[in-house]
DNA sequence: AGCACGCCGACT
DNA sequence: GTCGGCGTGCTC
């Protein structure tokens, strides 16, 4: 083959065909990665997505520089994938690539520069083309970070010119790979020694040098106890750097490095099989009738049912039939705790991948993938991306979590629809659990798409807590703690039991404002109120980042009546304080959470009871399984409801039921619902932990106003920073689509909730279809506008996201 | 996405 | 007269 299309990671649609030079035409594949040159003077890693002989003929093709491994990285399952995202996403395939692939595997291209042969007259350089000459002396060859180490970043690029126009440096585009396999230094004794006669020979010879003669001697010890390679640093942490080195210049010793895993190392230990409830194995026996019948199956399991240890006995059989298990969970519930636990149940042929690993470790899951190395793989919503193979189950757990929808950066995939795609490739069943499943997942089920099964006991059959509403109308204790609640509290820490309080912070942000003339400092970039700090005593905008010091005076008016409103968790942590001066707070939030290992910590203290009482936002609703804790408190529920999205009322019924049930995981617990509408129907089947019925209700309203999962979703976002021409585009674009889709299936173009972020104008418009119907004519329709608006040069600046299935 | 080219206004 | 703003168009 003659020609390669690959993909390139720019946010570019499609693929760009290079020639093949001779001496490689035998060794490319397909999904291996390659460097070719892109534009001007750009290198990039690309992925070679087919091989072909067809020379284009309107454009001269550029060769491939390079091949950067002699197998190729990426399946052709995985390509497959991609280019499905790409499409049904609506997003660049080189975007895909860009998100799905591993940083550390894509090269970046780097200016290197790099002395010419031409004499140096060194009296016509000034100090800064010194330097820089003189580091030239010393390497060959530098980036431009690297002068950043001795020359203020000012001068860098006029010295660099000055240099490049006297002739005396070269610019040299040149690759770096970044990812170098850790390596670890382990010794072993020299083979000679072997022979134990030799061996007596040495020691005697060794005797001179007492230290060297007892470092071998605890060598020799480690050795027998590990009956292993021991590590160089282990030896000479108990003796020290000189002995050993001593020992290995004389030949005792013998250095020698392996590549190891920079994953953590982890003892063999395998737990026996965990005995199921009888509720449980019934489910798991009817989770296996239904996969016979369906490829998904929706698994509703209150909490604390127990869902972890079915995943646990399916993966288990899974391994049985020598097929690997994909095991997702939301990011936040990636826990050591649970890591540890799946290792320790499933040994060491575990990989995890989340977005807290560093590129390397990447990197390390991502090869291990491919080379099969790995039975389990546990992951967020990212890891749907990995080279799979001889996949047999996809489990999603808390699939209804709003973490499996990417938001910020394209594309803009649903982890939890994707895995679909997954499982037809890899003829593989899906299982997605929840105690909150999603109204799609239920629909799914009705329609005869997906099983459904039920476990509706809580393990060791405990009651589900009792809840109480409390109204806010009538007066409080303190602004946020009603009297029944601040009782309620005093009662479980009578009990030595644990509270947790909920807050969603959500339309409670702190703010200031003036009490003279009403004025709130809003962020200069954004139509946004900015939010008060606290701790830095600085005024932010969480949009765009901006952050101002705490002012003196009112800006407007120069009072200096400035007063912080709204409720943070720091607020209620105060009067909860005022109030149990006795008990041990503690605050779950962004804010605490930011430190290293902040998780782990709170987990140990909260483990420990060494915390009574646990403030928190939407975090302590996810993954916290503590079992003293006995009473939830959540503090202002309203807010919950009035979200500006039509998945408010399914979002405010899964997190009051998951922090629900928080409350008594060994024994029966309280939940207390502080609100100022206590009335309202949904509370009701709240109340009677009835998710069924509320489920009803919600599909009931999603049906009449034209809502998923009756309808699919595709929400158009026009930004541009001039108001008067973002306006416009969306209005050609809306327009255009009026021709093929009426109302009310297609809404705006309406400004943005916030009307200009970043100094960018908002414009949206929502689509709808019909969720039977296939997706592709309104694809087509969308594109069709998208390239018709971007045809008139003056609207070629508006960027359009394309959001399918927005959350 | 980046980068060059090119056309306009603010400076030596 | 040049420097540099960003609007426009292309990249195999």
């Amino acid at each position: 083959m003659e020609f390669a299309n690959v993909i390139i990671p720019l946010s570019l649609d499609g693929v760009f065909t290079y020639h093949i030079p001779k001496e490689l035409q035998n060794h490319i594949q397909i999904g291996q990665r390659v460097v070719v040159s892109f534009g001007e003077k750009k290198l990039y890693t690309a992925i070679v997505e087919s091989l072909h002989n067809k020379n284009p003929e309107l454009y001269k093709t550029k060769e491939i520089y390079s091949i950067l491994e002699d197998y190729p990285l990426v399946t052709q399952k995985l390509i497959e994938f991609w280019k499905w995202i790409a499409e049904y996403y609506m997003c660049p395939l080189g975007d895909v690539y860009r998100n799905a692939f591993p940083t550390a595997l894509k090269l970046e291209s780097e200016t290197f520069i790099r002395k010419t042969s031409q004499n140096i007259s060194w009296e016509d350089l000034d100090e800064k083309e010194t330097f820089v000459m003189q580091n030239l002396e010393i390497k060959t060859s530098i980036n431009l970070k690297e002068i950043e180490a001795f020359l203020a970043k000012k001068y860098i690029i006029p010295s660099i010119k000055s240099l490049y126009e006297k002739k005396l440096i070269e610019l040299d585009e040149q690759i770096i790979e970044k990812y170098k396999p850790k390596k670890i230094t382990y010794v072993k004794l020299n083979p000679i020694f072997e022979n134990s006669e030799i061996f007596q020979k040495a020691l005697v010879d060794i005797n001179r040098a007492e230290k060297q003669r007892e470092a071998l001697l605890l060598f020799i010890k480690m050795q027998q106890q590990r009956a292993t390679f021991i590590q160089k640093k282990m030896l000479v942490e108990q003796s020290s750097p000189s002995v050993v080195k001593s020992l290995i210049e004389k030949k005792y010793l013998q250095e020698f490095q392996l590549q190891k895993d920079r994953l953590e190392e982890y003892d063999d230990h395998i737990e026996d099989s965990y005995k199921l409830s009888s509720a449980q194995s019934e489910v798991l026996n009817e989770i296996e009738n239904q996969f016979q019948i369906y490829s998904t199956v929706l698994l509703h399991g209150v909490t604390s049912s127990g869902k972890t240890e079915l995943y646990f006995q399916l993966i288990e059989k899974q391994i049985l039939n020598s097929r690997n298990s994909l095991f997702l969970l939301p990011e936040i519930s990636i826990t050591t705790q649970l890591v540890t636990k799946i290792k320790k149940r499933f040994g060491d042929e575990v990989g995890v991948y989340h977005s807290k690993l560093s590129q390397n470790e990447r990197v390390e899951v991502w090869k291990n993938t491919l080379d099969n190395k790995y039975k389990v793989i546990i992951g967020a919503r990212s890891s749907i991306f990995l080279p799979l193979y001889n996949i047999g189950l996809i489990i999603v757990d808390e699939e209804h979590d709003s973490s499996y929808k990417q938001t910020e950066i394209k594309p803009f995939y649903q982890a939890r629809d994707c895995v679909q795609i997954l499982a037809r490739q890899n003829d593989a069943k899906v299982l997605l659990g929840s105690a909150t499943p999603s109204m799609e997942s239920f629909y799914n089920c009705e329609q005869g798409k997906f099983g459904l099964v039920e476990l509706k006991e809580r393990f060791g059959n405990i009651k589900l807590p009792e809840i109480e509403m409390v109204s806010l109308c009538k007066p409080t204790l303190t602004p946020n703690i009603s009297y029944r609640l601040q009782e309620e509290i005093h009662q479980c820490l009578t009990d030595k039991k644990q509270v947790i309080l909920f807050h969603n912070r959500r339309g409670f942000s702190p703010i200031l404002e003036c009490n003279n003339c009403g004025h709130s400092p809003t962020c200069p970039n954004c139509d946004v109120t900015l939010t008060y700090h606290k701790v830095s005593s600085t005024l932010r905008c969480h949009y765009c980042g901006y952050i101002m010091a705490f002012p003196n005076s009112c800006p407007s008016c120069h009072s200096h009546a400035l007063e912080t409103k709204g409720i943070g968790t720091q607020q209620i942590e105060e009067e909860v304080k005022h109030l149990f001066p006795d008990a041990k707070i503690a605050r779950m939030d962004v804010d605490t959470m930011k430190r290293k290992h902040a998780y782990e910590i709170l987990f140990e203290n909260m483990a420990l009871k060494e915390i009574d009482i646990l403030i928190g936002t939407q975090m302590v609703t996810k993954g916290l399984d503590f079992e003293e804790v006995q009473l939830v408190g959540i503090i202002r529920s309203d807010s919950l409801l009035n979200l500006p999205n039509f998945r408010a009322e399914e979002k405010a019924l899964q997190l009051l039921t998951q922090v629900s049930g928080r409350a008594g995981r060994r024994k029966e617990g309280k939940v207390l619902i502080q609100t100022f509408d206590p009335e309202n129907p949904f509370y009701f089947f709240i109340k009677e932990n009835n998710y069924h019925l509320a489920k009803e209700g919600i599909l009931r309203e999603r049906k009449e106003y034209l809502y998923p999962p009756y309808f699919r979703l595709i929400e158009l976002t026009f930004k541009h920073k001039n108001n008067e021409k973002v306006k416009k585009a969306a209005n050609i674009v809306g327009d255009y689509l009026k021709n093929y889709i009426q109302e009310p299936l297609i809404l705006g173009p309406e400004e943005g909730l916030i009307p200009r972020i970043n100094n960018q104008f908002i414009y949206k418009i929502l689509l709808k279809y019909t969720a039977t119907k296939s997706t592709k004519n309104s694809k087509k329709y969308i594109k069709e506008a998208i390239s018709k608006l971007h045809s008139l040069s003056s609207f070629r600046s508006v960027k359009i996201d394309v959001d399918v299935d927005p959350s």
